[in-house]
DNA sequence: AGCCAGGCCAAGC
DNA sequence: GCTTGGCATGGC
């Protein structure tokens, strides 16, 4: 039987997650995705909200006025979610470079392109700004995949776990965002950095209840 | 008081 | 191609 079926419908039956990703009412959503998504990079998310409520009351969250102001008072505003000097050259080269695409040319190539995006800041915008078919892989999903015994190390890399995923489930968006938000609802409660595998209702079948 | 969080890039093998 | 160090804040 298939492992990774095995988990993650598993994870179906213990949680009910929702559209996960957080974003505000009247704003643009895939400017706040791609914000957001740019922001959390190694970070945990209630800093990047500060950060963005900062850009929001600062009235920047905005294409036109993200391109123009200056870098300084955005380094102000993003301060809070932390590795502030290049993640505001980042938001910089994001909006230079997408501002004026038509948003059905932003494809993932694109996104790569632009420094600052790698292949899960690039996945995260297609997702769940765009409603494109990726699955994104975070640290959440290569440690639950190892730990479980999907996968046989913690170094897999990044195309061969979202393949994996991607090839096992219907290649739809809404599948894509449940499973991402189920696995990051249990790594957060259980499978932490430093497990808790007594409680934890995975027990059963995964590896590491073997040892 | 450390450790940790929804990565990415550049430099060095 | 793969590994390593640097980047920074706030919460627990």
């Amino acid at each position: 039987m298939n492992k990774i079926k095995e988990v993650l419908q598993q994870l179906q039956n213990l949680y009910d997650c929702k559209d996960w990703w957080p974003v505000h009412k009247n704003t643009d959503r895939f400017l706040e995705v791609s914000v957001g998504a740019i922001l959390t990079q190694n970070t945990n998310w209630s800093n990047v909200e500060k950060a963005i409520n900062n850009l929001i009351r600062e009235n920047l969250l905005d294409w036109e006025k993200l391109e123009k102001v200056k870098i300084t008072k955005l380094k102000e505003c993003i301060k809070p979610a932390g590795f502030y000097n290049q993640k505001s050259i980042y938001i910089k080269n994001f909006v230079k470079k997408v501002k004026n695409l038509p948003r059905e040319n932003v494809d993932r190539k694109t996104l790569l392109s632009i420094k600052g995006i790698g292949e899960e800041t690039a996945d995260s915008i297609l997702l769940y700004g765009l409603d494109r078919p990726y699955f994104v892989v975070d640290a959440y999903t290569k440690r639950l995949f190892y730990r479980t015994g999907i996968t046989g190390s913690v170094n897999v890399p990044y195309k061969k776990l979202q393949n994996m995923v991607m090839e096992t489930f219907p290649q739809d968006t809404e599948t894509y965002k449940l499973l991402h938000a189920l696995i990051v609802e249990h790594c957060k409660k259980y499978c932490r950095k430093k497990p808790v595998c007594e409680e934890c209702s995975l027990k059963k079948i995964c590896k590491q209840n073997l040892k």
